[in-house]
DNA sequence: ACGTTTTCGTGACTAAGTCACAGACGATCG
DNA sequence: CGATCGTCTGTGACTTAGTCACGAAAACGT
């Protein structure tokens, strides 16, 4: 972790919901927090590790997942630009210790406020406040969607809104089949028979590690259906 | 909902969490807060209605659940004596709404705080705010898990942790197998067919809205097993 | 006692996950 | 260039979970 310029909060651009904050408010971020750098596969927050600071992400997007014994995961949400990490506050409070983990998917520059700077404004500032408590709000409506899908909704429906949101303009993604397993919280040989299927239907083209879209308006059918 | 005694805050004793609160702080919630009654199978929120109150239980459970179109439902977690309804809060910040609804479960006793007061006691209160968070935090924990269980864990084990569960002193619980479906967000089906097999091992003895758990421990080792 | 409603049982089928293994691709290195 | 190795993908056979369409049995009200 890389610290750079402190003492000047010209990031505070990239959250709206911040610019409210009085300008007491906005020198003690300038002066206490500290915009870092991570590389892309690092571990943020996991078991065990106490977070000690309020994530405000800049740039690059974290995953946050849940890994299960046999190896499984499932992503719940990701915190991309302009989103805070909140989970790593919720992390600090819960005594009995949850099995969710972020990581930085790509590299990753945020802002960390130390819990003294985050506790003060917390005291201090009702918008700051309300910027907290949405996401917390946002978070919980994440996790609410992720248990609905796995509860209730086919894996070619869910595999087939993650094939959009995750292609790129080009309608390609970089992705094994293991890997959007671990998305869904399936396994890879579920993954593969139902790509399979799309391309035997035209609506994918596969090669090793890569998907590229061929018919999005029939996936986008399924994805919608019910 | 009926109100109680207002300028009355005895109840606070069921709060250890904010036995701590100054006087001022005491008497504030003494003031504005209300006590009120509730009856079993009353709706406390749901999508689309807005919910301007921060609850804290008294008496009686209050059961999150998410419903989703196709009828099946899931049981979130449940909000019992000491604990409060932080859903309610985040319902209301959160734009796009999400289906999860609130229900009481048996008559409730609860505390209704308004939300100029609860505002007001976030502002002033570090003591409040930190019962607030780690009410969110367990919320977010319970979520969690529930997310963990519905992805990764087989039925049969989950039925046999909700029979341990739900069991009173006597062993018994009235439950029909849809309500059981339910809890976990299966279907009767699986369920029936399920428990009828627990029951050809002599681990319960059933009857029409009612079951009777025989062998705990066989049923403890299924739901500790991995 | 009778019909009604709710709860439960069951067979046949589809969907999802498990297990075991084989083949295929792509990078790297003599 | 061809051999080698690690990763990724394909597949069959099987178990578990969910769907659909019934019908039977138990409680309930009148």
């Amino acid at each position: 972790m890389q610290e750079a310029a402190a003492n000047d909060a010209s990031w505070l651009g990239r959250f709206p919901e911040l610019a409210v904050l009085s300008q007491d408010d906005r020198d003690l971020l300038g002066e206490r927090a500290m915009v870092v750098s991570l590389p892309a596969g690092q571990t943020i927050f996991a078991p065990g590790r106490p977070a000690e600071q309020f994530l405000l992400v800049l740039d690059g997007t974290v995953r946050v997942q849940q890994s299960a014994a046999s190896g499984r995961e499932i992503v719940l949400y990701r915190v991309s630009s302009g989103e805070s990490c909140i989970l790593t506050t919720a992390c600090l409070l819960s005594e009995d210790s949850y099995y969710a983990e972020g990581l930085t998917e790509t590299p990753v520059t945020a802002v960390a406020v130390p819990r003294a700077a985050f506790d003060a404004l917390m005291a201090r500032s009702s918008q700051f406040r309300q910027f907290v408590f949405s996401n917390y709000a946002q978070r919980i409506a994440d996790l609410l969607h992720v248990v609905e899908e796995v509860a209730f909704e086919r894996i070619d429906k869910r595999l087939a809104q993650r094939l959009l949101e995750r292609a790129g303009e080009n309608g390609e993604l970089n992705a094994t089949h293991q890997d959007l397993a671990s998305e869904l919280g399936s396994v890879r040989e579920v993954i593969s028979r139902h790509l399979k299927e799309f391309q035997r239907r035209g609506w994918i083209d596969l090669s090793r590690g890569r998907i590229a879209l061929v018919e999005r308006a029939a996936l986008s059918r399924l994805a919608a259906s019910d």
